[in-house]
DNA sequence: ATCCTTATTGATAACGAATATCAATATAGT
DNA sequence: ACTATATTGATATTCGTTATCAATAAGGAT
């Protein structure tokens, strides 16, 4: 099974764009991270590793990431942020609103129907995101 | 039962803030549009109204309606969105992430086993926010 | 009604994330 | 190695949103 440079690289190849270190590097980067990144997480990382990428290439690439099918963006509270889309498993979060204790859940049958919600609407579902807020046994006493 | 002037004046009651006319003329405007309406659009009506009322005022007037609970926020590629909360059923979002679309959906099914997890997990569900994105028909030709 | 404390307003400066510009450089096919 | 052109980093620019601030208004107390 192709891994996720090998996808990226044909990705370039097949619109004449080319595979150079920066590239690389923030692919590599954006690979080790888990969950939702931030840019500016990103980019602290590939400073450390590279200081003389600019910020303008990171967006670039995570752009390329993202019409390659190997990222995922979302914008929430004016944030941006990139996550995995390539070989990872989803999940959902449940979340105390009194202590903000998060637990992490899935359920077949939620995504089922999300996908048939998804057909009905003749979308294709990349990725979701569902969080049930709630309060957790603890702070119900 | 309460309608929305109420519940906004109460709010702001208790919050030792006022109640004005500007904030007044926004709640109206707002709540004769359906849908996710633009900040733009909203500034371009009131604009009509009352041409004093700065940018500024319903930006802050806004994020009022939003933590009194008349209204829910959404931040979709740069774009900033509110739509009515109160007295208005229960929906999800299939957002469209080349385009920005939102269609509105519920599956009752997906509401029970929400449900089911709360339960396994021991939490009490007060509300929740799912969100699927994906491509639409247009956007996927 | 009038007074008085303090929230609110509008104009505008400031901010910040994302993008555009551009000359220098690197890539990859020949 | 050569050449066409994609890419880069620095930086200017854009634009939605927020902060600042002096003038004004709301609303409780008298």
């Amino acid at each position: 099974m192709l891994n996720e440079f090998d996808i990226f690289k044909d990705f370039l190849h097949h619109l004449n764009l080319r595979w150079t270190p920066q590239r690389k590097l923030i692919l590599e980067v954006f690979l080790q991270l888990e969950g939702h990144i931030p840019i500016e997480d990103l980019h602290k990382r590939v400073h450390q590793q590279d200081p003389t990428i600019g910020i303008a290439t990171l967006y670039r690439t995570m752009k390329l990431l993202v019409d390659a099918g190997l990222a995922d963006v979302h914008t929430f509270n004016e944030k941006t942020t990139y996550e995995r889309l390539y070989k990872v498993r989803h999940h959902d979060h449940l979340i105390c609103t009194n202590c903000g204790k998060m637990v992490e859940f899935e359920h077949p049958l939620i995504e089922k129907y999300q996908l048939d919600v998804c057909e009905r609407h003749d979308f294709t579902l990349k990725s979701h995101r569902m969080e049930l807020f709630g309060t957790c046994r603890e702070c119900q006493k």
